[in-house]
DNA sequence: GGTAGACCTGGACGC
DNA sequence: GCGTCCAGGTCTACC
């Protein structure tokens, strides 16, 4: 018989406020179900892949929201999730898929955590946004990162769906042993990646637990609390295909929120929404002093800006559709 | 330390 | 249908 796991998650989790936080959630093997307000995916599992359907009972609609264009999430806060998966588990299969969706929900992010996000920046109270979504795993999740720099989003969207056609089994996300043992002319040929083939050979490579370069990804240091966010950004920058932004980025990815990513879209954000003039150089110095005062958490601040920016556009994003989405959402087209 | 140019893909546009 | 232009971050060579 197929496994269904309960998920226990904290107070103020709201499953489709918190998956549509962060653009990774249009991304495959991820798939947001509009219609039922639910995520699926393939996980990656030590007896091989299972799919899994995560849903969360829905809250009555409030009388004096029905019919009005209003900021509501469908979802009881802090009711436990359903994960249903397509075939049985055992039981340390049962383990290793709670710590994967427990990773991609941020539920270690507790509503205390919430709560001092809110008492530095009050703007996402009402909300109560303070999650982003992410991988499964630290692998997929710096692998994105490289598929969405120097590209517009929709060959994000193509490169990430033909790396699990290509390379993933069973309509996975590829493993690092994969696609270390992939050839780069494959990548390059079959899913599109062009120039970033080498550097994703590479860097998967460097997540196999022998890796044999210096530059080894060790999980542990890099999310270990003890180590100096400033430490994590080098070692980062020193990856093959990871520049400044994207060092930022994966830092958030890792829960580090004391850094910035910024790239064009930033640029867009300081001219057209804060009104900040100049040359390039001088608007992100102006966009790093706009958010130093959210300290250990200006990631938050500033992606929850971008994100309303983008929902102000297109509606809330728990409503997009995938396919429609995939195809624009890029700075150059707002 | 700062900067110019190459690296690729895919969409827009003109013919 | 074809050719050209452009957006996008990283890397290398050079000053």
């Amino acid at each position: 018989m197929p496994t269904c796991l309960t998920i226990r998650v904290p107070d103020d989790f709201v499953l489709s406020r918190d998956v549509c936080s962060y653009g990774y959630f249009l991304l495959a093997p991820n798939h947001w179900h509009v219609k039922t307000q639910s995520l699926s995916r393939v996980l990656h599992l030590a007896e091989g892949p299972a799919k899994v359907m995560l849903t969360q009972p829905s809250a009555p609609r409030p009388a004096h929201l029905r019919g009005a264009q209003h900021l509501f999430f469908p979802h009881k806060p802090g009711a436990p999730l359903a994960a249903a998966f397509d075939r049985a588990l055992s039981r340390p299969e049962q383990a290793e898929a709670r710590v994967q969706i427990g990773r991609m929900l941020r539920l270690d992010e507790d509503a205390s955590h919430s709560a001092a996000f809110h008492a530095l920046d009050p703007r996402w109270k009402a909300s109560g946004r303070s999650r982003l979504f992410r991988s499964p795993t630290l692998f997929e999740d710096v692998i994105k990162t490289v598929t969405s720099c120097n590209v517009t989003w929709p060959s994000t969207v193509n490169m990430n769906r033909r790396l699990c056609e290509v390379l993933g089994k069973a309509g996975a996300f590829p493993t690092a042993r994969r696609m270390a043992r992939a050839r780069p002319a494959t990548l390059r040929a079959r899913c599109r990646v062009g120039y970033r083939d080498q550097r994703l050979v590479e860097l998967a490579g460097l997540f196999l637990p022998r890796g044999r370069s210096p530059a080894h990804v060790d999980e542990a240091w890099l999310t270990d609390p003890a180590t100096p966010d400033d430490d994590v950004f080098k070692f980062l920058k020193s990856l093959p295909g990871i520049g400044p932004y994207a060092a930022g980025n994966i830092m958030q990815l890792l829960g580090r929120y004391s850094r910035l990513a910024l790239d064009t879209e930033s640029l867009r954000h300081g001219k057209a929404i804060l009104a900040m003039k100049g040359s390039d150089a001088a608007i992100m110095k102006k966009l790093a002093a706009h958010y130093e005062p959210f300290g250990p958490l200006k990631f938050k601040s500033y992606w929850f800006e971008l994100w309303d920016f983008y929902e102000a556009k297109r509606g809330y994003s728990h409503n997009w559709d995938r396919d429609e989405v995939g195809k624009s959402f890029t700075a150059s087209q707002f």
